[in-house]
Formats: C-alpha cells, sequence, structure tokens
DNA sequence: GACGCTTTTCCTGTTT
DNA sequence: GAAACAGGAAAAGCGT
C-alpha cells in the first residue's frame, strides 16, 4: 500500500547545492545503532553489493550530510541496487539528479575505489560477510542474521515532521494471494515467533527509526523503514492498516495523540519517553 | 494454567 | 468512490 508518493520528503530547503562541497571527506558520522534494524548498513560494505534499501540509506544521507532539500533527487530513479548503480555513468547520474547527480557520481566513486567499507572505517563493527554460492547471499547473509527476511521489493517511509509529529509517507506489504495470506495470517506456532510484546513496542522501534538517523536539523525521512516493522516481527502480512490500529491502541496510553486535521500524521504524547533531543 | 499486557487481525462506520 | 481514520471485538504471543 502507497499511502504517498515516492521520492517526496518536506525537509528544509536552507542548503545551496551549487556552493556546497560534498562533506564525505569529513568522515561519516557516527550512526550510533547498536543492533540496528537495519542490519548490514550501506557504508560497511562495497556500493557494489548494495541492496536498493541501502542505494536509498546512502542518497538519504548525502541529503542529510549536505544539508541538500530531498527533490534534489529523485528516489525513483534510484529505485536499483548497488550493482545497476555502480554501471551508471555520470551522464546518467547528472540527467537523473542535475548538479546533485554529478555530486553523487564523484561520491559514489569514491566509495567504489577507496574502500570505505569495513573494519578501516568502523574498527569497533565486526562485520562478518558470509560467501555463498550465489550472487546475492553477501548481504542475505547479514540480514538473515538480524533475523530479517529483506525483502526489496517493499518499501515504507516515516517521516518526522518536526521533534513531535510523525508522518507516514509510505507502506507497502508483500502483494500476497489470499492463499498466501492465510497461510501468514496463521502461521504454525512452531514455526517463527510473530511478535514479542515485551521486546520492542511499537511506538519505540517508531521512535528509534527517527532517532537513528544521522542528526540532522531538517529531520526529515524518505523510505527510510522498509516495512521495517513487518521484518522485525517476521510478519511478511502487516500492512500499514494493521500498523496504524496498533498505533490507534496508543491514543488511550497517551504514548501517541491524535493530529486533527492531518492524514498519515502521529504525535507522541506524554507518556512517550526518549524521543526528545534532550533526553535520554 | 491463569492472568495481564501488547500486538495482530478483522470488522463496521465515519471522515476527508 | 477511494483512502484514511476511529474504535470495538476477539485472538495470539509473551512474560510472570
Amino acid at each position: 500500500m502507497i499511502l504517498e508518493g515516492t521520492g517526496r520528503m518536506s525537509i528544509n530547503a536552507s542548503s545551496n547545492l551549487l556552493h556546497q562541497q560534498p562533506s564525505w571527506t569529513d568522515g561519516y558520522p557516527t550512526c550510533n545503532v547498536p543492533g540496528s534494524f537495519y542490519g548490514t548498513q550501506w557504508h560497511e560494505i562495497y556500493p557494489q553489493y548494495w541492496t536498493k534499501y541501502q542505494v536509498w540509506e546512502w542518497l538519504q544521507h548525502f541529503l542529510d550530510t549536505n544539508q541538500l532539500d530531498a527533490n534534489c533527487i529523485p528516489f525513483q530513479d534510484f529505485d536499483i541496487d548497488g550493482e545497476h548503480l555502480c554501471s551508471m555513468t555520470l551522464h546518467e547520474f547528472t540527467h537523473a539528479a542535475g548538479t546533485a547527480g554529478q555530486l553523487l557520481y564523484s561520491n559514489l566513486q569514491h566509495l567504489k575505489w577507496n574502500g570505505q567499507c569495513g573494519s578501516e572505517m568502523y574498527p569497533s563493527h565486526n562485520i562478518v560477510v558470509k560467501t555463498e554460492q550465489t550472487g546475492d547471499s553477501v548481504l542475505m547473509a547479514s540480514w538473515k542474521e538480524e533475523n530479517y527476511l529483506y525483502d526489496s521489493g517493499c518499501g515504507s517511509t516515516v517521516e518526522l515532521l518536526d521533534t513531535k509529529f510523525i508522518r507516514i509517507i509510505s507502506f507497502s506489504s508483500s502483494a500476497e494471494s489470499s492463499d498466501e495470506k492465510k497461510t501468514h495470517d496463521h502461521p504454525p506456532k512452531s514455526h517463527t515467533k510473530k511478535h514479542n510484546p515485551r521486546g520492542t513496542h511499537l511506538w519505540e522501534f517508531i521512535r528509534d527509526i527517527l532517532l537513528n538517523s544521522e542528526k540532522n536539523p531538517g529531520f526529515k525521512w524518505e523510505r527510510r523503514s522498509e516495512g521495517l516493522w513487518g521484518k522485525k516481527k517476521n510478519n511478511s502480512s502487516m500492512t500499514y492498516e494493521k500498523l496504524s490500529r496498533a498505533m490507534r491502541y496508543y491514543y488511550k496510553r497517551e504514548i501517541l495523540e491524535r493530529v486533527d486535521g492531518r492524514r498519515l500524521v502521529y504525535k507522541f504524547g506524554k507518556n512517550a519517553r526518549g524521543w526528545r533531543e534532550n533526553e535520554n
């Protein structure tokens, strides 16, 4: 289910693309996501091995780092994996994203040949890359270690509008036949843990995916959640409708508050903890 | 096993 | 009319 078209963001348009050099050489900001929801992150592996999601992560990081408006990059034109991305020419980057495309191309070349991945950049990370026979197994192995079933076909988006409001930009569930749905709705008990209420709460999960973005005063996210709640619960039948019902239960507990007149916008309530910038 | 809590699933009705 | 919202009800899964 796509609630809103991809490629859209509402962010600060405070930066000037033409006069700002990319700051990649300054080193990447610490993501500070121990036990990340996202599995292997884009900066931990070579671009050639990125998934679609990691390509978006990289684009998002580029926007964050350079304080760029999201409209600078048409995300829909980068709905590709790392291998495809690396095969793109400068002309194709420029055609897709203009001046930002040139910068993206330049940065990608740097990443491809200077080896930003792995232990040199992140000595504290101990990334285990399992080599399997299939070509795409490198990433899959890491995803599996995080108990996620990576599905590059789904895309979901959460946007933090300011320091309190959340907007669901898109949420997609895997397209299933009714037969498939039946099996997912009632999986055998012995198969998987369907959810873990004593583990991560939904609102904490939402909070964390917001907070774990690179620090940026614009608070904008696009394509960041990737259906992660469903992945985290190993529940491929999760939909926006179900997720939003769970979120509405938080109204009573004042973890979330209604935002009248605004669709797809949620707001942290007084019982939500840990989302403020000055709060630990 | 009972219980409480949280989440999931399904549903109907309302609002935008 | 479609999408999103609201909320009731029941059930599932987990910890105690």
